[in-house]
DNA sequence: TGCAACTGATTGCAAAATGCAATCGGATTT
DNA sequence: AAATCCGATTGCATTTTGCAATCAGTTGCA
């Protein structure tokens, strides 16, 4: 990327690398969704990202070594974005901000599951997370069995939706 | 502050307050730095923020609730900030920041200094710090009596520039 | 008293980022 | 053959940002 930095400061490089309103919820939606294709990035996010602000984001962090593009062999034209090392360590940094958020911020009763099991789970839980990243994105070998973290996050996030609108029975919806 | 969020997600929410270049780095000063002061914002920081934008994001942070500001006896019309407990409790949030771009980002050696001692102390150090913070800016009652953490952090910072420019010798400079 | 320096801001303005709708060429599905 | 889906790109209006200059009130000093 730019050599321009406004100084070498750890956290003004980090803020130069996320002080937009738009990276995080990228890699947010990749680590904790799996979401992998632009479509799923686009119409998956909660928040609504425009095409040309994904594009430009993407095209960004992959710039900037978080992450590659890789085409997918099942479709000619579709493209896999992976996450590198680089973005899978930022999932203790993803744990401790969304700890501070559902603390200090309205945020919803379910979305805030995850980020409290996350947080219960401490350091062993992230770094078993990384590791299935690892797997999934880097394709090192497969680490423990047994459900992955995403899957108890996701169940910890339906059993709250089912808690909350208590009829609507199994959601199969990301 | 706007009910108008994007998504209800903490990392969302969080990203709504810090997703800017600046925000953090203002907490950064107050809370590594010292700083309680206008001026002392404006002029210290390394990233030269303007003062208009200084101006937009104090106000910014106050109604968000991250700081308080009140009147300095000594001048009438000089003001301190605070920093209210939501935002020290940012404390350890910037610190796997500070860890996660000093490690992946070109962070000199000198300001990387704090981020890995702050790194080593773990979260026993994070809590001395934030209690120290407390006494700061809450007026709680004083801890443990020896060096402060910030100390420890300045002078690691100091041994560093010195290690760097060994003729300099003692430097006040903050 | 007079005046310069300093206090926390505010204003005007240009540049950049953002959001939105429409569109692109190619690939796949029906 | 037609419709749909793929990852983008373009144009454009709006908003946000960054920078320089400036503001009025306060303080320190001569």
């Amino acid at each position: 990327m730019n050599i321009n930095h406004r100084s070498g400061c750890p956290i003004n490089l980090s803020l130069e690398v996320f002080g937009d309103r738009w990276s995080l919820i990228i890699l947010r939606d990749m680590i904790f969704g799996g979401k992998r294709h632009f479509r799923e990035l686009l119409n998956g996010s909660l928040e609504g990202i425009a095409s040309n602000i994904l594009a430009d984001r993407l095209k960004r962090l992959m710039e900037l070594g978080m992450l590659t593009k890789a085409d997918d062999p099942s479709h000619k034209q579709k493209a896999i974005y992976s996450l590198t090392e680089m973005a899978i360590t930022l999932v203790p940094v993803l744990a401790h901000l969304g700890a501070w958020g559902r603390v200090w911020l309205p945020a919803s009763e379910e979305l805030s599951i995850r980020a409290e099991l996350l947080e219960r789970g401490g350091p062993p839980m992230w770094e078993r997370f990384m590791d299935e990243l690892r797997h999934e994105h880097l394709g090192t070998p497969a680490g423990p069995s047994g459900p992955t973290v995403r899957a108890i996050l996701q169940a910890g996030y339906e059993a709250a939706v089912a808690r909350k609108t208590p009829g609507a029975g199994c959601n199969p919806a990301s």
